[in-house]
RNA sequence: GGGCCAUUAGCUCAGUUGGUUAGAGCACAGUCCUGAUAAGACUGGGGUCUGUGGUUCGAAUCCACAAUGGCCCA
């Protein structure tokens, strides 16, 4: 006997019920071990921040993980997971910033590292029960119990590790970098958090300045020798044009576009060049040409600096390579030179760009590239610093004096203001300043075409991104800026010698201890900031101290080390890695990961081992709201997938993942379709499932292997065949990593068994006679459910459980004790025939066309019509047909059916067609005395279930009938006597007025009144 | 400013190498069926396949440009 099942379900609580039922059972745990010791599917835990809620795309890239790995290991594959937490990073800093009303870095030394990072410790798992929770409750099997933390010492140390590597293979550097730079808070933001502070129509000066020119170059081009002899006479100047001001002083050249054309205008007296297509922008769109000359022509003119660094007490450096700034001399007679760049626009300004390479990225990256002069004017804190007159002034405020001060110098053009979009900081709203600062690199760069090859070999899902977003993003690959100037992160394992400036990396928190002289480690050994900072050694050249370079490290690193650092590599668990873990059979993560997570792994694999981190990657896309609006905290219309879980279960919320869209496709998110699942879906099958079991139970049914049936009915072929066929496809999609192909094929087999193979079986599961056909159907609706429940074992865990406990575990106690214990199905090709699938796909339309014309001619199914006229394509379709034609004949409720060869013929005749391409179906619409009486008694029979069901009998109870009428019905109810008594379990017909105590009704059915009632028999 | 993705019915999505009249589900309306009943079937309305060009005998599909939305990077 299988436990009873209610149509009625909530799947929320059954799925609790489950729940429970696996931590019990330690279902989780025992479905790893099972395979231990076969062929390891790796999987690599992409490592979430816990210091927030966990939000609905955070459900879909964990479902996403859970269905590919479940199906894997259901494959037989040994799947351990580890679950991860990111715990470092400048969010963590700013949260506990904000808590302390903090707003810079110096209110942070102030309050004391120890304890600012005593709080980033604590307030990173702020929200980690909430992520478990989640994390259990939609059943995302993962090991939260040995979870690995960016955080702990182990991790730290593999990442030293990982760092010393590189540190021996030379591709660490220190260089410039330009960042954005708040002044306030004496930090760079990420790109991320610049994002968050755009503020349009922001007021700044724009100002056009004239940098004077002897029009003197190093190549001296005819052209330029030509125009140099004609303004001799005149003052020229190359006319720029600005919106900052303040970089004026660390201008170290100028830039134009080569295939531009450039003229030189005559204007009160002097020379000015600039753009031709900029002429009436600029407001001298009359004054007269002097001369023409191209961008390339311009390349190498000196110009005299606006200011002389020398002159303000700033030093001057250049950049000898593109990573070392060296000191220049004093120069009196210091000049600058013209350059060519490809950024100079021909829209706006005056098509000769000023360049501050301390100030702006493209112009630091041309200041790497051309060798430019490298100066700086402005301290952290954006104060000009030096000896001008604008000295000591913060920037924005220093804007006006320098304008003012080259007005005064007659190198001003003119002065106006500007309405643009800027950045500013998000947190304390001061301008963001593009602000060159030397930090840490790691030369990637040297690895590029690797990383390139590498991609090669990974499959990305959908596959675009591997030539699109990621491949671009390898393309234009730059050295890797990995250092942070904060508190909260790996301390970068540099020492420097404070004498000699000499520089080593250590590689283990060992080699550290070995070091001669060293001393600092506190008990308990914490490898973070400040205790790390408090470590020195001895200078192994020149005897020096050796002290900790102040920064920590970007969090990317920590997160693309993980394939190696959970597991403390390769200080622990080296075999491991080497033989079995180095590679990830499978990733996914969101799209936005291309160049987090993603690059980490593959840049650090590359350049540690020389290989692909992973093979597989499904990249997801983003939900939006149900209008389409990205979602937000801030917006409030992020959705809570709690929420969710609670109305219409997790099972309805995976399934929805995986079936709605595919992933990497950005789609909305409307609660409504999560109830639509469950409806269409889930609760299809449940009610399949529960027909099922009521049946099962009335009739004893116990499923037994060796009862087999001789000849399979049919109709059970064709599901069978069905099923298989699913079985296979679903396979293929997975093994492709597309659970969303495999959950729609999925769904589609659930419409085949609940609307035609249920539908067309009912009948066979309530014949009283427990004959084979019977058996049959039992055997083969069972087979089909079980397996489907396994198939669906990865995607709806829940419901799966729920039904193999019931269809599976209580008939049979050998059985795996959990469905995720089971084997994933796979198909038996031989059982599936094309021909029997085709044939009855057809029978299905036939059936449709069928309903259709009798719904034309407006005749009801139950009123049996004569015959029903088939017109079909071919010779192998009416074949099929006439194979089918009972299942047709039982559908349309006729009597026979009728092949014709011309469609004319249908419409010939006394009948209603109904056409759709080759094929074309037509009922007749005469109905004799004869077919009138039997509907009668079906419209009887059909009253007498009503009124079973009215008085709350039980399925399988027997009633006696009772009825009164005209001479017509008692006809009928003799003439059908037996029909009606086997279809409403009645044990006697009884003419006459219902005894007291039955259920009685009155009805008028085609003209006819007549009085039912129904008794339970021994009530 | 650059890159990538998307745009098909009111909504969510299919639509294979270009090839009959562009489909499904939901929603809406009507009808039916019902011993799966908080299901099911049929019918109907609803489409400039975002737009403009191009390639082709033929384009939702291929190409170019544009618009809108989204993501990433400047």
């Amino acid at each position: 006997m299988f436990n009873p099942v209610s149509s009625r379900i909530s799947f929320p609580a059954m799925e609790e019920k489950v729940l429970d039922f696996w931590k019990r059972q330690d279902i989780f745990n025992k479905s790893v071990k099972q395979r231990e010791g076969k062929k390891r599917f790796v999987f690599y835990e992409g490592p979430p921040f816990a210091n927030g809620n966990p939000g609905i795309h955070h459900v879909l890239a964990r479902v996403y993980k859970d269905v590919i790995v479940r199906y894997q290991e259901m494959k037989g594959h040994y799947v351990p997971r580890i679950a991860g937490w990111d715990t470092h990073g400048l969010p963590v800093e700013l949260e506990i910033e904000r808590q302390l009303g903090f707003s810079s870095k110096a209110e942070i030394e102030k309050y004391g590292v120890e304890e600012f990072n005593r709080r980033c410790r604590e307030s990173v798992f702020k929200y980690v029960k909430e992520w478990n929770y989640l994390t259990e409750r939609i059943a995302y099997w993962v090991d939260l119990d040995h979870a690995y933390k960016t955080m702990d010492n182990t991790y730290v140390e593999s990442v030293w590790w990982a760092l010393k590597q590189m540190w021996d293979k030379d591709y660490i550097y220190q260089g410039y970098k330009v960042t954005p730079h708040c002044p306030r808070c004496g930090t760079s933001l990420s790109s991320h958090e610049v994002a968050l502070g755009y503020q349009d129509d922001t007021e700044d000066p724009s100002v056009y300045i004239k940098f004077r020119t002897h029009l003197k170059s190093a190549q001296g081009s005819p052209a330029l020798e030509r125009v140099r002899a004609l303004v001799a006479d005149k003052k020229t100047y190359l006319l720029a044009w600005t919106t900052t001001p303040w970089t004026l002083p660390g201008n170290t050249a100028l830039a134009v576009a080569a295939d531009a054309e450039y003229v030189v205008l005559e204007h009160e007296g002097e020379y000015l060049i600039f753009a031709d297509a900029l002429r009436g922008q600029v407001g001298l769109g009359t004054n007269p040409v002097v001369e023409r000359l191209s961008g390339k022509e311009l390349v190498g003119v000196e110009y005299e600096p606006l200011f002389n660094p020398h002159d303000f007490g700033i030093e001057r450096r250049r950049f000898e390579t593109r990573s070392d700034l060296v000191v220049q001399k004093p120069d009196k007679d210091l000049v600058y030179r013209v350059i060519a760049t490809d950024f100079v626009s021909m829209e706006d300004g005056t098509g000769i760009v000023h360049s501050a390479p301390a100030y702006g990225e493209v112009d630091f990256q041309a200041g790497q590239e051309k060798s430019l002069d490298f100066v700086h004017t402005v301290d952290l804190q954006g104060n000009i610093t030096g000896t001008y007159p604008f000295t000591g002034k913060f920037v924005k405020e220093a804007d006006p004096l320098v304008t003012a001060d080259l007005k005064k110098r007659g190198l001003l053009f003119k002065a106006e203001t500007i309405r643009h979009t800027y950045p500013f900081c998000w947190r304390c709203d001061a301008p963001l300043l593009y602000y060159a600062k030397q930090t840490w690199y790691i030369r990637t760069t040297a690895v590029k075409d690797r990383m390139l090859k590498g991609n090669q070999k990974i499959n990305w899902y959908p596959e675009h991104i591997k030539t699109g977003r990621f491949g671009n993003w390898l393309e234009n690959n730059v050295d890797w800026g990995f250092a942070r100037e904060r508190y909260w992160g790996t301390p970068l394992p540099f020492w420097r010698c404070e004498k000699c400036n000499a520089t080593e990396c250590v590689g283990s928190v060992e080699e550290l201890r070995q070091k001669p002289g060293f001393t600092g480690f506190r008990e308990p050994l914490d490898l973070h900031r400040p205790y790390m900072d408090d470590v020195s050694f001895t200078c192994g050249k020149c005897g020096g101290k050796m002290k900790r370079t102040p920064e920590v490290m970007d969090c990317w690193f920590d997160s693309g080390s993980m394939p190696f650092a959970q597991l403390h590599y390769p200080f622990e668990n080296k075999e491991l890695f080497d033989k079995e873990m180095k590679q990830a059979d499978y990733i996914c993560e969101g799209v936005d990961q291309t160049r987090g997570w993603f690059y980490s792994l593959h840049a650090i694999s590359t350049l540690l081992f020389d290989r692909p981190s992973f093979k597989n990657c499904i990249c997801l896309e983003l939900f939006l709201d149900a209008d389409g609006k990205k979602m937000s905290k801030s917006r409030g219309n992020a959705v809570d997938p709690i929420q969710i879980v609670n109305r219409n279960g997790a099972d309805a919320l995976r399934w929805y993942c995986y079936t709605s869209a595919p992933p990497g496709m950005v789609r909305r998110f409307d609660t409504q379709l999560v109830t639509d699942v469950t409806r269409q879906f889930l609760l299809t099958l449940w009610n399949v499932y529960s027909f099922f079991v009521t049946y099962a139970n009335i009739d004893k049914f116990t499923p037994d292997p060796s009862k087999t049936v001789k000849d399979v009915p049919e109709l059970d072929r064709w599901i069978l065949s069905e099923l298989n066929q699913m079985v296979k496809e679903v396979n293929t999609e997975m093994e492709n990593y597309d659970p969303t192909g495999a959950g729609r094929r999925i769904e589609e087999f659930m419409d085949d068994l609940s609307n035609w193979y249920v539908r067309r079986s009912r009948r066979r599961f309530w014949k009283s006679e427990n004959d084979t056909d019977k058996l049959s159907a039992y055997n083969t609706l069972y087979h089909c459910l079980v397996t489907l429940v396994k198939l669906m074992a990865p995607f709806a865990p829940f419901i799966a459980e729920e039904l193999y406990q019931n269809l599976v575990r209580s008939v049979d106690g050998s059985a795996p004790e959990s469905v995720h214990l089971a084997d994933y199905p796979s198909a038996d090709e031989s059982i599936i025939d094309p021909d029997l699938s085709l044939d009855t796909h057809l029978a299905m339309r036939v059936s449709s066309l069928g309903r259709a014309a009798r719904s034309q001619a407006g005749i009801k199914v139950r009123q049996p019509l004569a015959k029903v006229l088939v017109h079909v394509a071919s010779k192998r379709d009416r074949e099929g047909l006439e194979r089918l034609a009972p299942q047709v004949l039982e559908e349309l409720n006729v009597k026979t059916v009728e092949f014709v060869e011309a469609v004319e013929e249908l419409n010939n005749r006394e009948c209603i067609a109904c056409t759709e391409g080759e094929l074309s179906v037509a009922v007749s619409k005469g109905i004799s005395p004869e077919l009138a009486a039997e509907g009668l008694a079906r419209e009887i029979v059909h009253r007498l279930q009503t009124m079973r069901r009215n008085a709350g009998f039980e399925i399988a109870d027997y009633i006696t009938t009772h009825y009164q009428g005209d001479d017509h019905v008692r006809q009928v109810m003799r003439g059908f006597a037996d029909y009606v008594k086997q279809e409403t379990l009645s044990r006697q017909l009884v003419e006459g007025a219902p005894v007291e105590g039955a259920h009685t009704e009155t009805h008028k059915l085609a003209g006819h009144s007549i009085t039912l009632g129904v008794k339970k028999i021994g009530s």
